[in-house]
DNA sequence: TCAGGTGCTGCAACCGTTTGCAATTGGCAT
DNA sequence: ATGCCAATTGCAAACGGTTGCAGCACCTGA
């Protein structure tokens, strides 16, 4: 044994060691280049699994500049932790993950309560990402705006805005808020309030449709009952409960998430209000339990899937320097029973009849 | 200009010609050796902070071989991505999120569906983090003891078992568990139902809860009350509408999970049974909306938050080769209107009285 | 004046991969 | 036998920080 070669520092070079190769071939043979024989190729492979060899992730990234890695941020506005906790995060969130894994990357996660730019520039410039994911816009359109402009590839889950700089992909808000208000409109609702926080953009769009519908079914705009909820909070439930006590009527209601929904429905359980009777609902993202309130919730679904799906796919033509372009996802009106009013405006005074389970798995009205 | 100097690379070395001074001073200053002076790391900082420089993360990890990432992996047991839609996940998960950004710790999220160990092999030994979390043993716990072998830090958020080779943190699952049935037999429940698939070591060791608290009832246990429910389909809902169409009684439901509580509820909204006059039930997680179905659900709550704070403890303590135990963390019931009977007991007959808002808080009962 | 500190700073050798370029091999036509 | 080409393989220089060690300036006490 002689002592010129000194013991080799990387686990690659006991890998080429092992298959009597050098480190280059090693190398090739891992990342398929075709410069590499089959037979030399099978031998390395074999090397490298009999040793539990994996790239190190360190060494690999420094060389090429590339972490297969995505940063996922979802900006929370500002009640903290509150906002993390809708579920329509977690399905999002999931849809993500999935999509992400099964093109081969990692998701680097982070929830920010502050300006997310920071966040951003400490991951873009430090490269612990390749390009970052940005769940909602919430109130940050403007540091967005200038994150956009370092070139850093990002790509933004949200309402398409005037002057954006960034590629967003999101729900048809304006046509949720839309359809929404217009079902209501056809259940014979007259006064419907509307529940979000204009503050996000989404919000906004939504109220645009909501507005619109009103306009379209010749009903006058009622400042009073568009009430600023925020998200994450029950706030939803003491806007409708104060409303409520304040005696200002309404028969319906647009929530902006089914958790403003579900919100609503309780403070007008606990006044024995009936829903769908006396005053109809309808909430927005379609979250697993939105089927399973009592009375079902009628709502405006989010495709989250092809959302995560057409997320990745622009983030990933980005990396490649490939264009990419905003796209804006159809929503679809849910109807279920917690808006469907007919019988009770036949016999007003008389409970409805008891739906059956049918009812629960809901109906695509829209799907455009 | 003369030719000797080549163009500085790395931008490491734009800041130390910003500031006058070597790669070394520059790296020592901003990493905060106390080898460099005040003023000099004074002048570092600026030009840094000028240049909006941040330290490239390959690089540094190259070196020291620490990458301050944390995995975090959340195995399905096999109904894919359903079981990610339990909002007790998303809970835990910000929770872990929060705490770890505090430790300036980056968050690798993963969820995966088949043997976790090839990913955790992946992660370890390509050195994407430093130490992994993993929530929920799920059906892994041989893969997971077969991982902890090779000294990879590693916490796993679950049930303690015996011959466990890794550190956990997790719910007292057999007190909740007895809690929870102690609670329903105080309230005269006498034939308890317990949803959940003991394949998940937590949900064996609720049901030893729930077994000690029946033979101290001095009641014998029924198999057919005992029903494999597994985590994030709504599989809870058909099992307990076949036990009702099977004419099988009952008058108690623990279920392993507030979802299939609520699952449950539906099942018995359906046929008119009254929750909880006919059946009281009893939840686990304490999820945010349990406090908001309709009854409010009792449940055993788990404290995402110092079991994520504990997990992250633990794990630091194992990177900084520390020793570092498993913890067991006290649950709580947390009684609301779901479970309480004992109106219904004295008329029977009669629907109680509608419950004020303040049963939507809760009631700690036990916190150990 | 000088030895011995002390307190900062810089040099240069790594860390583990990737990749441009050169070198080697074997095959084939001349 | 020789020259040439194609197919593989190997050499060595990056990539951007970190850190042991040496060096330098300055000060103190003798």
């Amino acid at each position: 044994m002689t002592r010129r070669k000194r013991k080799p520092a990387s686990s690659m070079a006991e890998v080429a060691r092992s298959a009597g190769v050098s480190l280059s071939t090693v190398s090739r043979a891992l990342s398929g280049s075709p410069l590499i024989s089959e037979a030399t190729r099978r031998r390395v492979r074999k090397a490298a699994e009999k040793l539990d060899y994996q790239v190190d992730a360190a060494g690999s990234s420094l060389r090429t500049g590339l972490t297969r890695t995505i940063g996922v941020v979802i900006p929370l506005s500002h009640a903290a932790n509150q906002s993390f906790s809708d579920p329509f995060f977690l399905e999002i969130l999931g849809a993500l993950a999935d999509e992400l894994s099964v093109c081969g990357y990692n998701m680097l996660l982070t929830k920010v309560t502050v300006d997310p730019a920071d966040w951003m520039e400490t991951i873009a410039r430090g490269r612990r990402a390749d390009g970052i994911i940005v769940v909602g816009q919430s109130l940050h359109h403007e540091s967005l705006n200038r994150m956009a402009g370092t070139g850093f590839p990002m790509v933004v889950w949200g309402e398409q805005l005037a002057g954006q700089r960034y590629v967003t992909v999101g729900s048809d808000n304006e046509a949720g808020g839309y359809d929404a208000t217009a079902h209501l409109l056809s259940q014979s609702c007259r006064r419907i309030a509307f529940l979000g926080d204009v503050a996000a953009p989404e919000v906004t769009a939504r109220r645009e449709g909501y507005l619109r519908a009103l306009r379209a079914g010749g009903i006058a705009r009622m400042p009073q009952l568009e009430i600023a909820v925020r998200f994450g909070s029950d706030t939803a439930y003491h806007a409708v409960a104060a409303l409520l006590d304040a005696g200002v009527e309404f028969d319906g209601v647009v929530a902006c998430s089914d958790v403003f929904a579900i919100n609503a429905m309780r403070a007008l359980a606990e006044r024995d209000i009936k829903v769908p009777a006396e005053v109809a609902i309808v909430g927005f993202d379609d979250i697993p339990f939105a089927a399973f309130t009592t009375p079902p919730l009628t709502t405006i679904r989010q495709n989250c899937k092809s959302g995560a799906r057409l997320l990745v796919d622009n983030l990933l033509r980005l990396l490649r320097g490939q264009a990419s372009a905003t796209m804006v996802i159809p929503a679809e009106l849910v109807v279920r029973s917690s808006s469907l009013r007919e019988h009770y405006r036949a016999l007003p005074s008389i409970r409805g009849p008891r739906r059956s389970e049918s009812d629960t798995r809901g109906k695509k009205v829209r799907s455009a």
